[in-house]
DNA sequence: CGATCTTACGGGATTCGTAAACATA
DNA sequence: TATGTTTACGAATCCCGTAAGATCG
């Protein structure tokens, strides 16, 4: 059976109108393009849906059910068609967004407030987990997208670097350190550490900035939270390298001194490869694109 | 909005198959054709609905809502479509047909019957009516057709006459008109004449039929029902004279006679000008044609 | 490298609009 | 006669299929 909706229109258009010309010009048709029409459909039917004469349209006993069928079918698929575009177009729905710490704190904020006020529509989500964790709920499809430091490797994922981001040295302000406006990364040679572990992102990129530098240091402790790391600091444990997000320091008695030569930490969005999102979490990615652009350009 | 039918219904395979080439397989398309047609829907609707690499198809959130809701639509438009078309061509349903008393009794108990066996699905509904009414219900709508003597004007109901009847002078045995083999009208002179009413079709045909052959006569009776006049002649009221499908005369005592020159009542089926019948009426229409043709060619 | 989607392009079918013919009240 | 449908025909559009190109695993 190879009916085609606009068939179906038209036909609709005339049972409403009891009149060809009058339903051509609803839908944008001449007179004879309906008569056309409605001949073809009836054709591909095999019976007659219309009883016309020159002054008057009347539909047929099939013409009355197969019109009363068609107003509901054709009206809802209409509307399940807009709502489909209209999902597309308006931003709406839930847009679920997993960040590792170091970001939740320091970006998600002010994205999710930005996200919220230019769309109204759209639930903003995020989930605070680990860098590892935030890979894996990219990739379970747990979320539409994630933030996070740039990883080694990109497998099976997509990242899109949207700002860099450097570390500094968080030292007590009684320590010699303490009194330069920068540090060397070379200046950590054999002092004690307190870093991250290695469920931060951050980490990895520490360990090779010290090793290219050929910086013999101890790390003393490995922590998860960089609030811990400072409590450990502030007590005399050792020194730690921090990313520049994190500044200004919340702790009195801790000073920052960036180090040098700055190693720049990615930091990026990362989806699933050859996975569309969905268009208001589209519209979210790139209000973040946009924002951190603007603001690191 | 113009989306076709077709290309939902593409959409639909693909969703279903999650292959591009087997969609096309499924449907009579090359792989090219579901592609274009794909990438025109989704243009159409401002989103993506599938996500494809060269390995695997996917659906999109906005695909897999589409898709559940193109499901049932589709489905349940095509059924009733197929109902439609079935309606014509399988003959279903409820046909009614109103004819005139002499022919209610005298022609359709046969067509009935033969409408039964041809037509297991046609539910055939008979209205017993007078001339008059008869034409009243089809004008009207309330019957689909009808049956009925050949009336003089037609006006705004179309009829197509299937058969002839002719006239018998009725009269008891003993009757002196009784002994001839054919009696002519003009025998009917001077004679008293018990007949049908105006409500019947016959009435005003026996009335010019004796008016042309310059017969006086007196009416004595006018009755509704022949059996009623059979009853008059039989006790010497006068003579009767009946179309001829109404013999052989059930009752005894009393003989029936051609009346000649013939005078043929035209009998017709009536149905509305300009207005086509039900598939199953039309099927009715058409046996009773050909039976009637059959019989009386 | 193989399977699969996309793009390019020529041909054919569909369908539109204009104009004329036809029908009915 | 006026209104409104049908038919005829030329033209534009749409859409399909073949073939070549691109991409992912």
């Amino acid at each position: 059976m190879n009916v085609s909706l606009r068939q179906l229109k038209v036909f609709q258009a005339v049972a409403r109108t009891r009149n060809f010309s009058r339903a051509g010009d609803r839908i944008g048709l001449t007179q004879p393009a309906v008569s056309r029409c409605i001949r073809d459909l009836e054709e591909e039917l095999g019976l007659r849906l219309l009883d016309r004469t020159t002054r008057e349209v009347e539909l047929t006993e099939a013409g009355i059910k197969l019109s009363g069928a068609l107003d509901r079918l054709i009206d809802e698929l209409e509307s399940v068609l807009l709502e489909t575009r209209a999902s597309g177009e308006q931003h709406r729905g839930k847009v679920r967004v997993a960040s590792a710490p170091t970001l939740s704190a320091g970006l998600m904020p002010e994205y999710i407030s930005a996200g919220a006020l230019r769309y109204p529509g759209i639930t903003l989500m995020m989930r605070d987990q680990s860098q590892k964790q935030v890979m894996d709920s990219v990739r379970s499809g747990e979320v539409d997208f994630g933030l996070a430091i740039e990883p080694q490797q990109t497998e099976d994922l997509h990242t899109h670097r949207i700002m860099a981001d450097s570390f500094s040295l968080v030292c007590r302000a009684d320590h010699p350190l303490a009194q330069r406006q920068q540090v060397p990364w070379t200046a950590l040679n054999g002092e004690k550490l307190v870093l991250l572990d290695y469920s931060s992102g951050s980490r990895p990129l520490i360990d090779r900035a010290l090793a290219a530098k050929r910086v013999r240091f101890e790390v003393v402790q490995e922590v998860g939270h960089l609030s811990t790391a400072f409590r450990m600091v502030e007590v005399g444990i050792g020194l730690s390298v921090v990313p520049a997000l994190f500044l200004p320091l919340p702790q009195t008695g801790l000073v920052s001194r960036p180090l040098t030569p700055q190693v720049r930490r990615g930091i990026v969005l990362v989806r699933r490869r050859n996975r569309s999102l969905s268009p208001a979490a589209e519209a979210v990615w790139q209000l973040i694109v946009e924002m951190a652009g603007r603001h690191h350009a």
